[in-house]
DNA sequence: TCCACGGATGTTTACGTTAACAATTTCCGC
DNA sequence: GCGGAAATTGTTAACGTAAACATCCGTGGA
């Protein structure tokens, strides 16, 4: 910058108005001065400046697992909103949750350049680390119970899992077998939740529940064993991954998808819609959920901490082909 | 700090020493000071340590579209590696890849407090916007031909093209049609060009391409194409997202995979295991894409630019149940 | 006893920027 | 032509940190 000043032969505080777009510099001025920016590919230093405002422009985020499916349309949405408001984004994955690692993450994040953090990442972990995030830090929590301590924006999984267990009801089904995520998930532990209060409020049979890992893989292990059980005639899998995997186990175990068994799934990526067949359901809404999170937190950082609580984003069921009325109980055609 | 130091009754530069481990503070001295630091909830403030070094310690990733299948994994390697070494990763979106998003997105990192820069994007946008990278920025460029003038990391595209190619020639087809990428995608140029020269090479004919944008959607209106053309045997799309459409469209079609047609895809998602049937296709390496970025553009900062060139990171054919040896031309079993 | 030496700690300075204030110039009306 | 207001530009100081150098103290050897 003094090079700079030196070069267009003004004062440093000179550049620094130019180089602001502040008013109150004569038009021959400013160009000279741009004129010697541009010689000298002058650019400004961000350190400086952060220093100097004691902000830094930048929201911190940490995640566990950026590749799976929601993860990364919440990641990209929240990039997107806060590059709107001037804000970069800094991301610190981790790759094992345990709670080294996530309080490694945190003294990380309290040390980095970050004027706020976002937090996505199993809450079971979060209740012993919660000690030792920094004060001063303003923070949001995505998909988790956290609300009685931070702002949280979560989709609204019970409503979603509702509207999906009651589709199947409506649609005839005597009882609902439900493929889980894994029980240390917040997410998944809420949708078997609402799972099983739906069926209850119903009065229909709460089956015993098959547990996967959210893989393809794990849905398909879970389908062969639901395939086996001929009384088994609507699954719902607490994911879309799982419920390609179940897809599959009850084609290769010779049951028609929808005539035999109806399959509903959750999160509605982007490929569902080309499963065999097109996959009924539960709509996420990932990019307003890093919409809001990114409002709550600019607000807090402008405004001071916010309240507590839980802001839920509805859902909505996306009904295709995999879920039809129920027919006579296994009854082939032939 | 300087409340630290008062409150410890040292100066601030002892205070420095203890925040950084440097040896000559005796210990009663260190303990008082790590006292009064956790008493004031002391952290060091990083744009002043930035602004003291001159190094930000950050890496900035500018990429088109975070959820696209590959981006998310290659992101998320780069920032497991840049962790490892001390980096945090800055994130800029570019929604829609215009050369104004582009540029604007490159003005934006300039300013920004990177130590270098890993461009994930379509190179086609690069050439118009080259000159305006920041002269001091390190740059490693992802899947893109800018070898020329970067150090680029790509996947082999043509030799994973080829393997797969081969293979589907080794099981005896005639020929194989091809479910390419958007031409504006430099890796789905490339992967035609691959399909078309293997082909040459093999002395079989080269089919009409058909234009999918990467989207299981796109696969399945070129699959429902290629449905109707009874010569065609073996489908090599250029993702498995596209490969996932051309499945359900043969199934639709009533050709059976891989006895009428043998299907390969590209990428090895998660989910290809599962689709109907578990689909061929070739394997990327994508945290090793990540590791290679991170690594490059480290020796960078630390050793001085690198040279152009293109760093070439194999890949592997997996073979699975979407192809088999050709049969008959088109005779039913019936 | 005194000096040299080394370890522990303090002081000064600079990193690049911008707010606040000061100084200078320009311009207008009389 | 002059006073004064307004516009333009310059000067000073501060943000928090750490390197470089300075100072102080105790220790051990001559």
């Amino acid at each position: 910058m003094a090079d700079v000043a030196r070069l267009a032969g003004v004062s440093s505080q000179t550049v620094s108005r130019v180089a602001n777009g502040q008013t109150g510099v004569v038009e021959s001025t400013r160009e000279q001065v741009l004129a010697a920016m541009r010689e000298l590919g002058y650019r400004p230093n961000s350190a400086a400046r952060s220093l100097r405002y004691g902000r830094f422009n930048t929201i911190g985020v940490i995640l566990f697992g950026l590749s799976s499916t929601g993860n990364s349309r919440t990641v990209e949405a929240i990039a997107t909103h806060a590059a709107a408001e001037g804000y970069a984004i800094t991301l610190i994955p981790v790759d094992v949750p345990t709670q080294d690692n996530v309080l490694g993450a945190f003294t990380r994040m309290g040390e980095l350049a970050v004027d706020g953090v976002i937090l996505i990442i199993e809450v079971h972990l979060l209740d012993a680390t919660a000690v030792s995030l920094p004060p001063g830090v303003h923070v949001v929590v995505v998909d988790s119970d956290a609300g009685d301590r931070y702002p949280v924006v979560d989709t609204d999984q019970a409503d979603g899992t509702r509207q999906a267990v009651r589709h199947l009801i409506d649609l005839g089904h005597r009882t609902v077998h439900h493929v889980a995520g894994p029980a240390a998930s917040f997410a998944a532990e809420r949708r078997a939740g609402a799972w099983r209060a739906t069926l209850e409020e119903a009065g229909l049979p709460v089956p015993e529940i098959e547990r996967g890992d959210w893989s393809a893989d794990s849905g398909h292990r879970a389908g062969l064993r639901l395939a086996a059980d001929p009384s088994c005639t609507a699954i719902f899998a607490a994911n879309d991954q799982m419920a390609l995997g179940v897809l599959r186990a009850l084609h290769e175990s010779g049951r028609r998808v929808p005539a035999d068994v109806s399959v509903v799934g959750f999160d509605d990526i982007a490929d569902s819609s080309a499963y065999l067949p097109p996959l009924t359901t539960v709509h996420q809404d990932f990019a307003e959920v890093g919409r809001r999170c990114v409002r709550l937190l600019l607000d807090q950082i402008h405004d001071g901490p916010a309240a507590p609580g839980t802001d839920l984003v509805p859902t909505t069921l996306t009904i295709r082909q995999s879920t039809d009325r129920v027919r006579g109980p296994a009854t082939p055609d032939a």
